[in-house]
DNA sequence: AAAAAAAGCTGATAAATATCATATTTTATC
DNA sequence: GATAAAATATGATATTTATCAGCTTTTTTT
């Protein structure tokens, strides 16, 4: 099994500030695991125990809503940290974690979290910060998702997808979508993300290769995403 | 001036884990503000350089859209504090804060703020907690803004505020909104709104009691913001 | 108290979006 | 490789919501 202390993902997260010692007894009482494409790493109302360190792959993480619509809330990949939010608020956890493709990640149990963030203020900082910005992208979700049009939001979601997870040398975004992810990451009917998707295909805004999307004319993607 | 060791709406917010010693010092750099009604507290894109303690009212916590309108994302009141999220992450605001009725606070500056985080693990923690409960609350409100029509929204909204802020003698909610506050807390348009509470009047799930609505038919009203 | 401004209300209409139905294409399974 | 299943696509229609216009009531200002 490798070891935390050799392991190159934390250093983009809040694991960068624990000390060698720290990270060895982590290292002790961590245990890795492949999650397969489709599959679960927690659900709603679960007791999460712990956080999870994703070494690699892409995650999804939503909520259902009422009416049975799932809602993708944010997606998350190598180097994030997941299940804080329920580890400090000891809580069960309000969200569903699924796998977007295969998922390698490391699981630290609660105990060794808490006894980090008790002893480590630098740590502890870092995690009040990394939540204090996901706040932040939590309000501007918000207010997107109350104030811009359907259209406006792909085409947002579209740009971000690009920022967050690049492109491949084909220059489609790298990260696989289904257009049903696509519906439930802007909170529409999967039809309505579906025809949209084609409009902005239709006036070459962006191209499919195979499964995959490009983006062609940023500009008017941006343009769009603002309401012109 | 009142001193904060004295000060019961400590009580309510992560201020309850400082010391005698910290409050202490903590009364001799604070200032207290009356702002009054319509007046803000801070706007975006300011250095809020602090943390505001809410003594006394309301105040709306709201971004501007990119089409003008306001989206009101929350709202606080008496034992509340607001500003921690720009403080830790070191940047300006992202939200405005107005106050909806004349407001008493209390400033209590960044570097004393900072000082009792390095100092206080208990504070720090329960700082932590707060933040993970709000993020918990902005992930119901995304998946609601996306997922839920506007008269869910709205029924969900009336029940929430008469949670939040109680009941008047007369029954009525005890805080007092404009059609268009409410237009901007559940995301549309203020003649949506008022269109669909006059109906919820009509009903006999609400009545207006002057400026004031009192809701008599919980039950229905819980229905409709479940989708029935 | 009169005038002006703001807030609240209602109707008509347009635009956005969901839903249902059905067809086509892609992927998985045997 | 045939078949079944799932994903994608498109049209027709219904529903929801926004927008615009005009009107009434309430609040503020003078």
């Amino acid at each position: 099994m490798s070891k935390c202390e050799q392991c190159i993902v934390r250093k983009f997260n809040s694991l960068k500030h624990l000390s060698k010692d720290e990270l060895v007894r982590m290292s002790a009482c961590k245990t890795s695991k492949i999650i397969k494409k489709g599959e679960p790493l927690f659900v709603e109302g679960e007791h999460i125990n712990g956080v999870f360190c994703i070494k690699d792959g892409i995650c999804k993480v939503s909520k259902m809503s009422e009416n049975g619509k799932n809602q993708i809330v944010n997606l998350v990949h190598r180097g994030d940290l997941i299940g804080e939010r329920s580890l400090i608020s000891d809580e069960v956890s309000n969200l569903n974690a699924v796998a977007l493709n295969d998922l390698e990640i490391c699981f630290i149990p609660k105990t060794e979290i808490i006894r980090d963030l008790e002893k480590n203020p630098n740590f502890t900082m870092d995690v009040l910060k990394t939540m204090a910005n996901s706040l932040k992208n939590a309000d501007n979700l918000i207010v997107d998702m109350a104030q811009k049009t359907v259209k406006q939001r792909l085409a947002e979601a579209l740009l971000n997808l690009e920022e967050k997870f690049g492109t491949t040398n084909e220059g489609t975004l790298d990260i696989q979508l289904s257009r049903e992810d696509i519906a439930n990451i802007i909170g529409t009917a999967t039809e309505s993300a579906i025809r949209l998707l084609s409009n902005l295909k239709k006036k070459e805004i962006i191209v499919f290769k195979g499964k995959d999307i490009k983006i062609i004319n940023h500009n008017e993607l941006e343009k769009i995403s603002h309401g012109f």
